[in-house]
RNA sequence: GCGGCAAUAGCUCAGUUGGUAGAGCACGACCUUGCCAAGGUCGGGGUCGCGAGUUCGAGUCUCGUUUGCCGCUCCA
């Protein structure tokens, strides 16, 4: 029995052999986390993109799309508080080899401080009893008041280094401290480096005019400056949606497992608007509803669970994941995130502008709260990947690999094979193809043995192979082979079209959710 | 970014104490067979990740570098 992790090897060779996901600029090594999506690859994400789109923006009337630039203003990560998050001072510690965010360890010595202080007024308490006078003891107490003195200093001396971005004073204060690493014990540490998890490049073409500016590193926020365009030119009232699709850049420390995590990723983002006060209901109601589309898919309802934040980010007044069982645990495909009205007031405050809704019914303005609903294109991908990934063994020893994709994703939908190659039997396929190519995607295969070309088709996922055989000169009818269960039908040609349309159109599909 | 391991044909791999690359599968053409991957004949394809060094000579040794994998660190 191959372990997950062999699993998940090979489900990436599979992924490369059969032209799904290719690394980048491989014929130059690669570049590292960074992948292209080959010609079955474009075929399945396209249909995943879809079948979000439509669930966002088909079954709701009150959500509509746009697609924004992915060059922004800088102000714009200003605002969305990228440019302070997302630059972080790290340090490693050469014994135990683990890294560190230095401002974090300087937090916690200055937490340490506050604990001593804590425990001498908790001691002193505990002596004088009901007359104990504690704002007094933290003014006078020599051992405190050193304490509160030091504490101070090192929070000013802190917040300076930080403000100035000076990674040498960062380093010092860990050194004239005495930090220690929590796992090796020793002070054994390496300079302090500036992470920056925003991609940055210039605009203008000239070097003196040219203006420094960030590939987004979230879609969100192309929504968030349109709120208004959107809501006034389509006349919308909340609550109301907004979908995206894109791409988005981080430059990750560590960008592994694949598709899982790369540098350059995309996002199937809605924002939704509500009145404040409301959002939690929401929150809850797009949870479900999200969810719901997963489940949908049919890749087994075990391998789904929420995973609730309790650690929430700057913005957030509630936050969870739906999390997907991988070979590698159960990972992050999507966050839902109560995102409160923090972008709309930030933007609001950095550009000027006044962005409110006027709400008719209430007879006020306000700022609407969102709610967001992020899902990664890339991931969602591997989870289809992952899931629909089989090596089976089959009665007479035989083994095969198939992809159990579900038929609405599949890249290719039939694949016609005339069983000879002669006898005017690819005349007669090629006849069957031009009935079904312009509305489904087919293939068309002559080369090798039945059962070859069938075994090629498992590879990929093709939910449909068409066998024509010399009787469909005679009698118009075709073996039908499916490929999860490998049985075979013979349907009338005049059928066809309609037999695979009822498995891989989207309609049923969108009406169960 | 740190540490460990690896890098030979599209894929999986072989290549002995250093003497100028092989196999199977895959691919192409033709013949044959014809409903679940393996018939025959012929053929295309690699300078051994890249760069230096040692040597008369390096896929094989040394150093550097790149990329990948695993572990750590980070992750709205």
């Amino acid at each position: 029995m191959a372990t997950q992790e062999e699993t998940f090897k090979s489900i990436v060779s599979h992924c490369k052999e059969y032209g799904f996901v290719f690394p980048s600029s491989e014929i130059y090594d690669g570049l590292a986390a960074v992948y292209d999506y080959g010609q079955n690859g474009v075929e399945l994400k396209n249909n995943i993109k879809q079948y979000w789109w439509a669930a966002m923006t088909k079954l709701h009337e009150n959500i509509v799309g746009i697609d924004a630039a992915i060059f922004m203003h800088p102000t714009t990560w200003k605002a969305s508080g990228h440019v302070d998050a997302f630059n972080d001072p790290l340090i490693d510690n050469r014994d135990s080899k683990k890294r560190y965010r230095a401002d974090v360890l300087i937090e916690d010595q200055i937490a340490k401080y506050d604990e001593k202080i804590d425990k001498e007024v908790q001691k002193a308490r505990k002596r004088f009893g009901e007359s104990f006078d504690e704002a007094l003891y933290r003014q006078t107490n020599p051992r405190v008041v050193e304490h509160q003195q030091k504490r101070d200093a090192l929070h000013e001396r802190y917040q300076k280094a930080m403000n100035a971005n000076d990674l040498d004073e960062l380093k010092q204060i860990i050194l004239d401290e005495g930090i220690v690493c929590p796992i090796s014990g020793t002070r054994n540490w390496t300079d302090v480096r500036q992470f920056n998890l925003m991609f940055s490049t210039e605009m203008g073409s000239t070097a003196e005019g040219a203006m420094k500016i960030y590939l987004r590193p979230e879609t969100a926020q192309g929504i968030f400056v349109n709120f208004l365009n959107v809501q006034k030119t389509g006349r919308m009232k909340v609550p109301f949606g907004i979908a995206q699709i894109g791409k988005a850049f981080r430059n990750e420390i560590v960008a592994r497992q694949f598709v899982f995590r790369m540098r350059e990723f995309e996002q199937m983002e809605m924002q939704f608007f509500v009145r404040p006060g409301t959002e939690l209901e929401w929150f809850e109601h797009w949870k479900q509803f999200r969810l719901r589309w997963h489940k949908a898919l049919g890749l087994g309802d075990e391998k789904y669970r929420f995973h609730d934040h309790d650690k929430l980010a700057h913005y957030a007044n509630a936050a969870t994941d739906i999390e997907f069982l991988m070979p590698f645990g159960f990972k992050e495909v999507e966050g839902i995130h109560s995102r409160t009205n923090f972008d709309l007031s930030q933007h609001a405050k950095y550009s000027g502008k006044k962005i409110e809704y006027f709400d008719p019914e209430l007879n006020e303005s306000y700022t609407p709260y969102v709610i967001e609903t992020s899902i990664g294109v890339d991931r969602m991908f591997l989870s289809v990947m992952c899931s629909a990934y089989k090596e089976e063994q089959l009665e007479g020893g035989d083994s095969r690999v198939v992809l159990s994709l579900p038929p609405v994703l599949a890249p290719v939908k039939a694949c016609v094979m005339p069983l000879v190659k002669k006898d005017g039997l690819p005349e007669k396929a090629r006849e069957v193809m031009d009935l079904l190519r312009f509305d489904f995607n087919i293939q068309y295969d002559e080369k090798d043995s039945i059962g070859k070309r069938y075994r090629r088709q498992d590879a990929i996922g093709t939910p449909f192979c068409i066998t024509i055989d010399h009787d469909t000169l005679n009698d118009e009818c075709v073996t039908v082979r499916y490929r999860d269960t490998m049985k075979q039908d013979r349907v009338k040609i005049s059928e066809l079209h309609e037999l695979i349309r009822s498995q891989v159109d989207m309609t049923d599909l969108l009406r169960k959710l």
